[in-house]
DNA sequence: GAAGTTCTCAATCGATTGATGGATACAGGG
DNA sequence: CCCTGTATCCATCAATCGATTGAGAACTTC
C-alpha cells in the first residue's frame, strides 16, 4: 500500500517550536503531507476551510479560541472532520471535553514519531485511538456528577485560598450556603476537605493553574 | 560579521517533537549549528563531553537526571559552559535553581525564533539574558527563606490532602510538631492557611503536579 | 564550647471548617 | 395536581485548624 493516497494534515499549535517540530517530523514521512499550519483558534478555522485536510492535529490551549471550541465549530459544518488532540499534560480536563466534541485520538507531546504517524494513519482510516489509561479515566469521569455553576464558583474561590467568609462576601451569599456548596462539591470530587478539593481541581484542570497568579480579575 | 564563527549548540530536551523543532529551526539559521542532541540527563553529560558546545539549550524536566543536576555537574568540570534553560511553564521553581546553578538565560517554549536566536547569540557573546518579569520574581524569591527538609515533607503531605493527624502518623512525629512546621512554612510561603500553601506549592513547582495522581509510593 | 539551625513536643484559645438536617423554589413527567 | 429531581439557601454543633508561647535535644559551624 505504497502510493494509495497522501494523507493531508493540518497542524494547529500555538507554540512555534512544537509546531515546527511536528511539521519537520511529518514532512519526511511517506504518505503524509502537512498542507497547512495555524497558531491560534481563529486562524485554525480559516486554514481548515481553505485546505480541507484529512486529519487535523490540534492543541487545546490556544489564544483567541480554545481547541475544544475549534473542534466544535468545524464539526458543525464538516461533521466528518477528524481530529487528533495534542496536549502537554495528561491530567487535562479538556481532553475529556475534546473527545466529547468529536476528537478521535489523543497524543501527549512526549510521544514518539511512531506514535504520531501510526495514530495519524489510524485516524485517517476511520479508527479511534484512545490510550487505555485515558479511556479508563474517561469512564470514571462519566460516572461522576458534574459540578453546578454555583459549586464551580465556590471551588474556584477555594483554589484561590479564600476562606468561607470571604467566599460568602464575594458571592454575596451566607457563609452557611457556602458550606453547603462545599459539602456537595467535596462529594462530587470524591474528596474530604477543601485542600484536597483545591489540588484535585488543579490536577484535573477544572481550575486552570494560570489563574492563580492573577489577582482574580 | 558574517563568517565570524559558527556557534556550536547542544540541544537537551526529552520531548521528541520539541527537540526536533529546535533543531529544525536552528539549522536554517546562519552562524548556528546544532552539533548534538540528548533526550535525558545522563546522555546530556556524555554529549557535552564529546562535543564541547559553545551554548547548551537544556530542558529542566527530564528522565534520569534533572536539568539542574546536569548543569551543576557539567559546570564542575567545565565552569565556562553556557546554558540556556528551556521550560514550558514560567511558574517553575526550578528556573530559580537553574539560574543559581549557572544558567545564563531562560526561554519559554512559546518563544519566537527571533527570541531563540538572539538569546543564543547573546549568551555566546557572554551576556546574560533574563526577562524582566523573571528577574523581578527572582529578586522577590531571594528575600524569602528556603523551606527546611522537614517543612518540605509536611508541605508535601498537605498538598496530598492529609490532615495534621495523618501527617503526624505518616512522619511519625506528634501532631504538635506538625503544627509547628506548618506555622513556619506558612510564614515562609507568605500564605495564611493550608489550602493556600497547597496551591502555592503547586504553582511554584515546589511539589510537582505529577506526584498527585500517584498513591504516594 | 559558644552560637546558630533544625527538629521535636506541649498547652491554651479563638477561628475556621465540615457534617447534618432542613427550607424554598423550580423544572418536567405522569 | 402530585411526584421526583435538582439547585439554591440557611442554622447548629463538634472537630479541626492556626496563632502563640515556651523549651529541650541533636547537629553544624566557627
Amino acid at each position: 500500500m505504497a502510493a494509495e493516497e497522501t494523507i493531508r494534515v493540518l497542524v494547529i499549535e500555538d507554540h512555534h517550536v512544537v509546531r515546527q517540530g511536528l511539521v519537520a517530523l511529518l514532512n519526511v514521512v511517506d504518505g503524509i503531507e502537512v498542507i497547512g499550519e495555524a497558531a491560534d483558534g481563529v486562524d485554525a478555522i480559516t486554514q481548515f476551510r481553505k485546505h480541507q485536510p484529512h486529519v487535523t492535529l490540534i492543541d487545546l490551549r490556544m489564544p483567541r479560541l480554545s481547541g475544544v471550541e475549534v473542534i466544535q465549530r468545524i464539526r458543525m459544518e464538516t461533521p466528518q472532520a477528524r481530529f487528533i488532540v495534542l496536549t502537554t499534560y495528561d491530567g487535562d480536563e479538556d481532553i475529556y471535553r475534546a473527545l466529547q466534541a468529536g476528537a478521535r485520538a489523543y497524543l501527549l507531546k512526549g510521544m514518539t514519531t511512531e506514535d504520531l504517524v501510526s495514530t495519524i494513519r489510524a485516524v485517517h482510516a476511520g479508527k479511534s485511538h484512545i490510550p487505555p489509561a485515558i479511556a479508563q479515566r474517561l469512564a470514571e469521569r462519566m460516572g461522576t456528577e458534574e459540578l453546578t455553576p454555583r459549586e464551580f464558583d465556590v471551588l474556584e474561590q477555594i483554589v484561590h485560598g479564600r476562606s468561607n467568609k470571604e467566599i460568602a462576601s464575594f458571592l454575596d451569599i451566607s457563609e452557611a450556603t457556602v458550606k453547603t456548596h462545599i459539602n456537595s462539591l467535596l462529594g462530587k470530587l470524591g474528596v474530604t476537605d477543601r485542600t484536597q478539593a483545591a489540588t484535585a481541581a488543579i490536577q484535573r484542570g477544572i481550575v486552570p493553574l494560570e489563574s492563580l497568579r492573577k489577582p482574580k480579575q
